[in-house]
DNA sequence: CCTACCGATCGGTAGG
DNA sequence: CCTACCGATCGGTAGG
């Protein structure tokens, strides 16, 4: 992924060529996701620019691969959560506490890409689904072993890791469906409230309910 | 719905009308499904079929009236799997126990349906969106108070059973993005793992695997 | 309910 | 990277 922070190792005009993608591929979200993929043209997402059809075109090479980028930006996101936790010590306990934290915040956070990924997956190309899906069920994988430990380890008590890891990301990736970032609850109530259901699901030692209030000692 | 049931009520001039719609929506359901909405031409459909596209037309007004139709009943058949058990006696656990079941159940039997709904949210009338929606809105209600009974009788620990809700809905619709008919799991013993971890989520008691819930703090 | 067709949309590109 | 365009697709319908 092309950030801000990677700047100072490109040129001006390669600076002024990933600036280009990102403005195009920020607009091609916001339209995608409020009108969908094949009701958006690729000459609504130029209009939405300032811009005509063939500057997109001199940046990607087909609708289909902005569509691309734009999924595999949004499961990365969640994939890098997960991957950030694994590196750190910890009970499986701990880290799951943590791997909720920031699975749901990523989740979030990407909510556009992620209800882009989930409905558009037909209108990937072939290879770029199969990519993509490759990330996917490397989350899956890499939660199971989590979930393996903290079973091996007696602090989990869970029959089938499997499933339950499926049901912890379809917990969290659902909320792309219902979550508002000026609803009921911040995103970081959310996110800890989340994270409470899937400990108490697979029935981790319970801490008291850390709910989102200042302590008074 | 039509069913096969309502036949002795109808003619058989209707009966044949309703067959022709059945058919028709079976078809979409299976091309809608494997090659989305978009992808799909009218044409396509009644050649599956092996007629032209004015027989559909003969029975609905438009593309759009066909996908409402296939989204209704996916939402609608999660609808009514909650609905029969709310009637039902027994305590909020035994009710919380057969909702998992059924629902799951009925996911999984509408898992194209669902699938359809979720991804082609956007190519729905703005009237059919709205009505479909309420539906779910409804699903979420029901189930919030089923929660609530069960919190106010002691039985469930559940903090804020809204957002628990919405975790029990989207972690079992969810599904519909991994099962396989003739995966790793039966159907019945994937509804039997995700009911267990329903339960354990918002504490019920009597989980086999279950362990006391400290509940000081 | 078929044949035949229309009108609109739109991804992609030639030419400059 | 713009103007201008092409070619294909497809929802919907007239006419019989």
């Amino acid at each position: 992924m092309v950030s801000a922070g990677a700047s100072r190792f490109m040129g001006i005009r390669n600076e002024v060529t990933a600036l280009k993608r990102e403005r195009t591929i920020a607009v091609a979200v916001e339209l995608f996701y409020e009108r969908g993929y094949e009701n958006t043209s690729l000459d609504a997402v130029a209009e939405q620019m300032g811009v005509t059809k063939p500057f997109i075109y001199a940046h990607f090479t087909s609708k289909a691969e902005l569509l691309a980028e734009i999924c595999a930006r949004g499961i990365g996101s969640a994939l890098d959560a997960l991957e950030s936790v694994l590196v750190l010590p910890g009970s499986p306990s701990d880290r799951l506490r943590e791997v909720g934290q920031r699975f749901v915040t990523a989740v979030l956070h990407s909510q556009r890409h992620i209800a882009i990924f989930s409905r558009e997956e037909k209108n990937l190309t072939a290879a770029d689904f199969t990519r993509i899906s490759e990330m996917r069920r490397e989350f899956d994988r890499k939660l199971v072993a989590l979930l393996d430990e903290g079973v091996e380890r007696g602090e989990f008590n869970v029959p089938d890791t499997r499933m339950a890891a499926l049901a912890i990301g379809g917990m969290i990736s659902w909320a792309y469906v219902w979550y508002r970032p000026h609803g009921r609850l911040t995103l970081a109530e959310t996110s800890e409230e989340l994270t409470q259901l899937i400990l108490r699901m697979v029935g981790a030692p319970m801490t008291p309910v850390a709910r989102p209030h200042k302590r008074k000692d």
